[in-house]
DNA sequence: GATAGTTTCATACAAGTGTTTGAATTGCAA
DNA sequence: TTGCAATTCAAACACTTGTATGAAACTATC
């Protein structure tokens, strides 16, 4: 192959235009003209508008999907097979929160498009994240051998809610902020990459381990 | 008004549609024919097409938010203007789980269309939901006056957090049942609720008030 | 420097979209 | 019944979309 001039001018201007203005409102003219290229060269390199959006969506989830077993690989070799929890929820939700948060100017084009593609959620993105299941399943496994006293009920709720925490802090960081009128800082990624380990250890480890849901002696509002 | 039939066949249309296909690939053609009026009848009785949207989400939700509140009034009420924060939590991500979950072949229309709305977020709906920090803020308010020695900051991350674990556990209910191989009981939503508003209530009272985060001194992966 | 393969280009295509129009129909009141 | 407004209807409009085509330009190999 030549040269992919065309080719990554294409990758770099839908990514920039997706960030910028979501999937819904940006046409493959839109791409094109920002990319300074010809119409048609977006179907010879790509085949079609969906396998672009995809191949931009799987270039950077790998990216953050290997940082995270990096890290997972890590947090067990230090403990000899057994990560304490907190190390692994950290290497669940540290990379996306580290890769979507911080400081807004200097938000990368990268960090922006994950914003969205979390947010409006394509058919082609959807696809891809249907097959994330397998990785999640290598965080389950981690988290019991750490808490083997855990029911893998409570195990995957614990992934369920960490998973929500992050995910929905990354969609939503703009309400939180406007909502907290910014006193809560998202700028300040660690403070929440902990605050999110924090609830999620929590709720892995709290009362007996056979206890499926501790507070539901309280509920009384029956409906 | 001689009667509205074809405005309400619309509207059920237009629900029953966008519930089973999602927003993405639903015509105004496939609603008309579905309700069996002609296609002029949209612009005519909604204007638009956004706006039918709208009115879809706005009745859905301004249903929920009402439930919402009620529950938060019985229970100040009930605890002379100091409602304990379960019962907060419970008001806040009850209805909306009880609305969306529950055996999926029993689910009405209205419920699936609220979690395709969830998923798919098309501005119409995105425009509707900016407007629901009044809401929340209540909510907040609430939350504050039961907790008075805690901070701001921790009053709004737990709200956040609690919504975050209702809308994500409804947003992807379906990857969390295939996750655990069915032993998450998606189905049984008062266990859900329960589990919630226990996880969101350990976030909110754990530790010191003063603590920001917990497991902040745990950290160690610097990055 | 001719040739074969790759890449680029202008242009057309086919289909589908929400919306508008203006005439027909309906229903109700005078 | 007549008149009038509200509603329904078929048809067309105006436009955008992603994709396909076939010729032109380029590149590297012999």
């Amino acid at each position: 192959m030549a040269s992919d001039h065309t080719r990554s001018a294409i990758l770099a201007a839908a990514e920039r235009l997706y960030a910028d203005r979501g999937f819904g409102d940006v046409t493959l003219r839109d791409i094109v003209a920002e990319a300074g290229v010809n119409l048609a060269a977006v179907n010879y390199h790509f085949g079609s508008k969906d396998e672009l959006i995809a191949e931009l969506f799987v270039t950077r989830s790998i990216a953050t999907n290997r940082e995270r077993l990096r890290q997972l690989k890590d947090a067990e070799e230090q403990g000899g097979g057994r990560a304490p929890i907190e190390a692994i929820l950290r290497a669940l939700v540290g990379p996306p929160l580290r890769g979507c948060l911080g400081p807004e100017n200097q938000r990368s084009t990268a960090a922006r498009f994950m914003i969205r593609a979390s947010i409006e959620s394509v058919p082609p993105i959807r696809r891809i994240k249907n097959r994330e299941i397998d990785h999640l399943r290598k965080f389950a496994g981690a988290m019991r051998r750490s808490l083997p006293d855990r029911s893998d009920v409570d195990i995957y709720w614990g992934l369920n809610f960490a998973l929500a925490m992050a995910h929905h802090t990354i969609r939503e960081s703009e309400r939180l902020t406007k909502l907290s009128e910014g006193k809560c800082d998202l700028d300040d990624v660690e403070d929440v990459v902990a605050r999110v380990v924090s609830v999620a250890t929590m709720a892995l480890t709290a009362g007996n381990a056979e206890t499926k849901a501790p507070a539901r002696a309280l509920a009384r509002d029956a409906r």
